[in-house]
DNA sequence: TCAATTGTTCGGAAATATGGAACTATTGAA
DNA sequence: TTCAATAGTTCCATATTTCCGAACAATTGA
């Protein structure tokens, strides 16, 4: 059983959240996972099919040692949560300026609409 | 006589700014020059005295093609200033939350005071 | 003209990202 | 119980990026 590493919500820093926002495929992830009711297996976030399992797993990994999302066990898949309260009180504004401005970026998205 | 490349305001991206600032010695560099009414040489700039020049000029390089700084050449030194203004009106808000955050974040300064 | 200063460019070493293949863990069916 | 299917992880090789030192270019002042 693998278990995950969840750093404490003080433990959670800048570059670390930046970092992993930076990349459009993990910012991607993370606007899914809070439009979809907040809860998805890791190939049902995926914003894109034909990106590698062993790719999209890093992806999950790096958001995960952020601090970005949660992620629990169950059964075969993997529940993914946006931890969006603890990254409220940790860098209050900071997540919801950044996917407001994810909006007004056409380069974010990756399936265009 | 080198001249730099500024992208226009509208093709600044999300990704370009955030992967920017992700790093700690950029993001200190930016504040510095906000700090510092705005006008710096790149070494006058420079958040820690041991990092190489090269590994400076490149980090003002990421800066200046993510569109976060603009830099034009005065003598022998170059004039450095975020440019504030562009950001703001291609990511409202996005720069104030994120220099906001670098405050309450222990990680982030080189040199920790 | 020459030395000093500022920053860029180049080359190699170290770190990181990506995808394919093999592996583990869990579920459901026979 | 045994077997196949599914979801992710881990391992490995390749490719890209990052960092530094050294050499270089441009400007200034003596």
């Amino acid at each position: 059983m693998v278990q995950f590493v969840h750093p404490a919500t003080k433990d959670i820093t800048l570059a670390g959240v930046l970092s992993a926002l930076a990349d459009p495929i993990r910012l991607q992830i993370v606007r899914g996972l809070l439009q979809e009711s907040g809860c998805l297996s890791c190939t049902a976030a995926s914003p894109c099919p034909t990106i590698a399992k062993s790719t999209l797993s890093n992806h999950f990994r790096v958001l995960r040692e952020a601090g970005l999302i949660q992620t629990s066990k169950k059964g075969v898949e993997h529940q993914n949560t946006v931890r969006a309260a603890d990254i409220e009180a940790r860098f209050p504004g900071l997540l919801m300026a950044i996917l407001a401005c994810s909006l007004s970026d056409d380069a974010s998205p990756v399936a265009p609409a």
